[in-house]
DNA sequence: CTCCTTATTGGACCTTGAGCCAATAGAAGT
DNA sequence: ACTTCTATTGGCTCAAGGTCCAATAAGGAG
């Protein structure tokens, strides 16, 4: 992954937009930069591997609608915030692209400030959703090398019981859940039960209901 | 506050379309309904305490742009989810509407379908802003009632120092800081380490760097 | 079939960490 | 002077973590 520099892929039927688009910002804006004549085209290209993007969207394409697009490609790997450009679009459209996340929603002719700030910030969103989702893969991943009795105890202990009150729940000894805990804890790489705590609110697990009191 | 009936909030310069929107929802849909002719007269007015509601603003209103109010608005301590409707607007104004966090912006003649879904999802965003913003409250409450030594001890606590390290850090015997620390989980009301953590972070409590280990 | 690894279980023992009860001392307010 | 709040500490008990050891069962490699 390179950095410093933020790519933008651009997807536009019109040559003449693509390329002025492409120069304005792989020009003196330093942004890398792909072009795309449709929607099928960019779904078929191969991206560069993890790298966020910024998406910059024609919402008329040819083959398939600027937003059905975004949406396919929501539930992709790729880290990426579209921004949405438009000739000819109406209010509802627009307020619909807003309301699936783009970043902003541009009218042509396109005034070079307002792409420059919305294209920015895509790649700033962008960035950041890639480095959530690598931290929340790093978590996930391992949470699934503990084996199914770890990831019980683990449960069990982020619900805030006692060692005992496991072991009596799971119904084995309190010196076993000890060492499950403590494999839990070398596994997961966390020194304290803070830490512990605090890692599996992140990785969502499931908090389990307190025992009658 | 009651329950079970949400309230909505109707600002436009239109009689017609006031008693027209009022009669819509308050009528055969259950809502609450609240009328007003301009910004000025909503911001004079007083509304239920604490009540969450929508606000249906018309954007071009005589007095005050309707994002202007809207932003207005947000610094209140109400909870409130805006729906704009528009005779007039273009696609920038749209677009900036949604960006400050609109639930939905439609155009005149307004559907509905739309409009109900709109102000479902309005007030189902503002009770939820409602809950959480009283759950903040009470949090920061409970924390504002630890002495200025017991928040210390927390902030130690929940980065994951051990009480020896605590009492080092703050020039204390261990058994000191245990008791600052009980009176912590008295006062806040949790029974065990992992609540503490889980409050302490919701609240936004300052992690601590760790010692060099 | 045997050997090896892994998962799960458990006991005895010891060290450290944390929680509970009681208590003292100073400062501030009534 | 008396009460209240805050900060402080000691002693005792319970919880948690570690060490060393060990048994059982399942699954693969050779």
């Amino acid at each position: 992954m390179k950095e410093g520099r933020n790519l933008v892929v651009i997807v536009d039927d019109e040559p003449s937009i693509r390329k002025g688009l492409a120069r304005l910002l792989g020009g003196s804006h330093g942004f890398d930069v792909m072009t795309f004549a449709s929607a099928q085209e960019l779904l078929a290209a191969s991206l560069p591997d993890d790298e966020p993007c910024c998406l910059l969207l024609d919402v008329n394409l040819p083959d398939l609608n600027g937003l059905e697009l975004q949406t396919k490609l929501l539930g992709r790997k790729h880290a990426m915030a579209t921004v949405f450009i438009t000739g000819y679009a109406d209010i509802p459209l627009s307020v619909r692209a807003m309301k699936i996340g783009a970043i902003d929603f541009l009218t042509k002719p396109v005034d070079e400030e307002d792409l420059l700030i919305a294209v920015q910030e895509a790649c700033r969103q962008a960035r950041q959703l890639s480095i959530s989702r690598q931290e929340d893969e790093t978590i996930k991943k391992q949470l699934s090398s503990l084996t199914p009795r770890e990831q019980e105890v683990l449960a069990h202990v982020v619900s805030g019981f006692l060692n005992k009150q496991i072991a009596y729940a799971l119904n084995i000894s309190e010196k076993t859940v000890k060492v499950h805990r403590a494999r839990v804890m070398q596994k997961l790489g966390v020194a304290s039960l803070v830490e512990l705590v605090r890692l599996a609110d992140n990785a969502g697990v499931r908090k389990l209901p307190l025992p009658a009191e």
